[in-house]
This record gives C-alpha cells, structure tokens and sequence, in this order.
DNA sequence: GAAACTCTACTACGCAGCGTCGTACTCACT
DNA sequence: AGTGAGTACGACGCTGCGTAGTAGAGTTTC
C-alpha cells in the first residue's frame, strides 16, 4: 500500500482476504501455489510486518497466528489521511484535487459517507 | 510525501515555496541557512527529483532552474489516489473510513469540492 | 526413549534508494 | 591563459526488502 515492498503487500493482502488468523504455513502454502517461494521467507515477512505493527501475531500452541492489524480500507483510510496531513495549510485545496479526479462512483460513495456523518 | 526521503521533501518543499524556478545555488543558499549541507548534495537531491518526474528543469544561461512539477496539492491528490486504488474492490468502504477520521472543516471541504463537481 | 519432523529465532547476502560529497570537465569572462 | 561558476558522474555508507540457510527447541512416531 504505503512503502510496503511487493511481497510484503502480496503478504497483507492474503491476511486480509483470510477471515481468521494464519500460520505461516498457511500463507505459505498459499504463495507458494504462485511462485516458487522458501517457508523462511514468508516467515520473515511475516515477522517484520508485526514489527511494523501491520500485523498482529498470536501463539497457538507450537506456531504463530498472524492476523492483520487494520482492516484493508482503515490501513487505505489512514495512508490517505497522512498525505493530506503532508498537504500543510492547504487542505482544501488538496481536498478540491482530490475529489475533481474522482470518479463518479467515488464520487456518489463521498456524498453517502458525509451524508452518513451528519445523521449518525 | 510520498516515498520520498527526508531531504528529497525539504528540497521540494522549496519548490513549491518560491514563485518561480530556482537554480541550484537558491536552494542550497536556503538549506544551507538551516544546516551545513554542499552545494554538490542539493544538486544531487534535484537532479533525482527532476528524473522522478516530481520537477522540472530549464536551461538559464549556463545553469539549471527547477521547479515543481505539480502543485503541492496535485501531488498530495495524486498520492490520495493512489492509495485508494489500493482498496481493490472496496473503495467505498475505504472512503467511508476515510471521512469517518476526517475533521469538521475537512469535512466541510469535501462537501464543498463535491457540490462544485456538480454545478460547474 | 531416540529419530524424524515442525516451527521459530537468528543471521546473512545482494540489490536498490537516499543522504552525502568529491572530482573532473565545460563554458564564459577577464 | 587563468579563474570561477556550474554540471556530470561516480562513489560510499546506511537502511529496507526479497530471499533464504542454519541452529535450536519442542512434538510426534516408532
């Protein structure tokens, strides 16, 4: 997503789409359908992406489970909300950018979240 | 903003402050006020930005001037978008995340950028 | 209970990006 | 011709990432 090297992506994104906590086996074993790719390796990643805190691990019995820390949109939320920060005073102004490349579904889906904003 | 290193964003910082292209010895005279930096790094450093696409340069005379490429806010909009890209299939879902953090006057100003998308 | 197997921890290597300059070369003046 | 300004090119160290091997600890299996 953000400075996230293209395995590392690849690894978030099949902690997403799993809906409970993975061994490394498991994601393993899902990569290495694709490519050729080493159970250390997956493994590393796997460890320096909840060193980052991108991912949480949790211990089931001898192995690890990992799970993503966010949810895919929230990291997307988040990655978003930092480079407008980066914008300095003029926020707005980024903000008309912005929406004027929008598409019109985004668009639309822009209108119904601020909708949803102001009547909770 | 983006991934750009720590002084790659100062430099273009620069950039976007001045009104019109600067040559290499402007930008050095400005960081150099702030901390001991050579004239060769700053050159270095704009030379990258203008292979990156991130600045442009003209021919003044024997020398070189730069300037950004895009507005600070194109490029905030541009790496906005690009994250949301990232969403996949849900962006919607990320934009509900996203105005879910945003504050009153962010908020107001996207209100504002999406009604001037629909009266033009 | 020893051997085979499964996991994790630690370490490492190569490549690329970035901060940081030095050196060499090219013009334009004086 | 010499001096000064400016650029081009290359280089070095550090860090992040893809990649993986090896060692060690615990589990299963005969």
């Amino acid at each position: 997503m953000n400075s996230l090297g293209d395995l590392e992506s690849r690894v978030m994104q099949q902690l997403w789409h799993g809906d409970r906590p993975q061994s490394v086996r498991e994601v393993h074993a899902v990569l290495a359908g694709e490519r050729d790719i080493a159970y250390t390796t997956v493994m590393t990643v796997l460890d320096r992406l909840a060193k980052k805190g991108l991912a949480t691990r949790e211990q089931d019995g001898r192995a690890y489970r990992y799970d993503a820390a966010q949810t895919r949109e929230e990291l997307v939320a988040e990655v978003m909300h930092t480079a407008l920060e980066g914008s300095g005073a003029e926020r707005s102004a980024a903000l008309v950018a912005f929406v004027d490349r929008v598409s019109d579904d985004e668009a639309a889906a822009l209108r119904a979240a601020l909708a949803r904003l102001e009547a909770p």
